[in-house]
DNA sequence: GACTGCATCTAAACAACGATCAGTTCACAT
DNA sequence: ATGTGAACTGATCGTTGTTTAGATGCAGTC
């Protein structure tokens, strides 16, 4: 160590130049480190700033509050979703399946993107009024549609889609909500199995319904 | 008004004894006053202790911190819950009714109880770790007695019960997660129904599942 | 090349929060 | 009556989100 480090800082202070350059990014970055170590509850701005090596007031040069933080986290994480979502229902074989592996990857997209996951799952930080980019309804667009196409193939009643628009995403929400700070883990590795593995059967029985005969 | 009120003092505290007397209580009944009105993000037990009239070092007398609170909310929030689903089992024609019944038990309760759901659902507050109280098990393992019920009835295959109770169980998580602080609200609004009617259009759309024929 | 506009950052401050600690009060069991 | 212990006070600490006024320096214009 040729250089005296200070205290808390990550970076070598000294040769910082007055303006940080990419301090919005940085700022998401550590946010999502920050998250998927120690919670959402966990994330402070002013620790941020630390981190970044500048001072208290220099985030609100780039988001008005925190809760635009993590507006910011919550539309990155709404693209990587539909994109994670879109790609499973193009290489389906059918709409059965489409809606099987749309559940599936949504829980995959949960583990990859744990932190996103936590923000977009955290009701206070995706107030639609103040941040509507939160409010992104192109997964469930995707949703309706795999399901109107599934009523076209008699796996589903003619009738309303949207009970099953909600039942679908119902379940999806419900599953990474009992994973990522749940007890699915606990409860997967009790029975010797584990959540990427269980949801999987979870996808299966649904399936394994919709593909009964007609009643 | 023959007394002159302190300015943000709740109760009148000239003729408050030193000890309050149910100060526990008390908290609780506020907190679930706050988080119903404004979210769990609200609570503080400064706040609180105003409120009670109280200084801010009491509420630690009954709660080692502030997650205590919460952790106490949840031990309430499942009895209340289990009672609910019980009730809901109990008048259940058959297993498939019983599923749909506690599907749609558990929504109400989410409706009737939104501060203990709030709660619930906070994965920081229920850390099973530090207060084992938050892991109750009574509401699942009701749960998959009544998926081994429809088992028996032929309602579902005769396979492993637990991916199941998987799904049974992250539906109404999810549905629930939805409604107290996310999109469900609006979404029924604008399709002309209420999240009450919606749970139960999204209970008969399983049931009309269980009822097909077995394949 | 000097000038200027503007986003970016600093420095200092404020109110509110969770939490801790030594001391005070008071109901109740002995 | 006595004294023990739970409930509460009063003071304090460190941290947080947020605001304000001012300093800095890059990107373009004359």
């Amino acid at each position: 160590m040729h250089e005296t480090a200070a205290a808390t800082a990550e970076v070598d202070n000294s040769a910082r130049p007055y303006h940080h350059g990419a301090l919005r990014s940085e700022l998401i970055a550590e946010s999502l480190k920050t998250i998927s170590e120690r919670g959402v509850a966990a994330v402070s701005l002013r620790q941020l700033a630390r981190d970044a090596g500048v001072t208290p007031a220099a985030p609100y040069h780039h988001f008005p509050d925190r809760a635009a933080l993590f507006a910011a986290i919550i539309a990155e994480g709404h693209t990587l979703l539909y994109k994670r979502l879109g790609d499973a229902v193009s290489v389906a074989v059918d709409a059965t399946a489409a809606l099987r592996d749309m559940l599936v990857a949504y829980a995959r997209f949960a583990a990859d993107h744990p932190a996103h996951m936590r923000v977009m799952l955290r009701p206070e930080a995706g107030d639609p009024a103040r941040h509507p980019e939160v409010a992104d309804t192109r997964a469930v667009d995707l949703l309706r549609a795999t399901v109107v196409a599934a009523q076209r193939e008699g796996a589903l009643p003619n009738a309303d889609p949207e009970p099953w628009v909600q039942l679908f995403w119902s379940l999806a929400v419900g599953y990474v909500t009992l994973w990522v700070d749940g007890p699915v883990e606990a409860r997967c590795h009790a029975l010797g199995t584990t959540p990427e593995e269980m949801i999987e059967r979870v996808g299966d029985a649904i399936a394994s319904l919709l593909r009964r005969p007609r009643g």
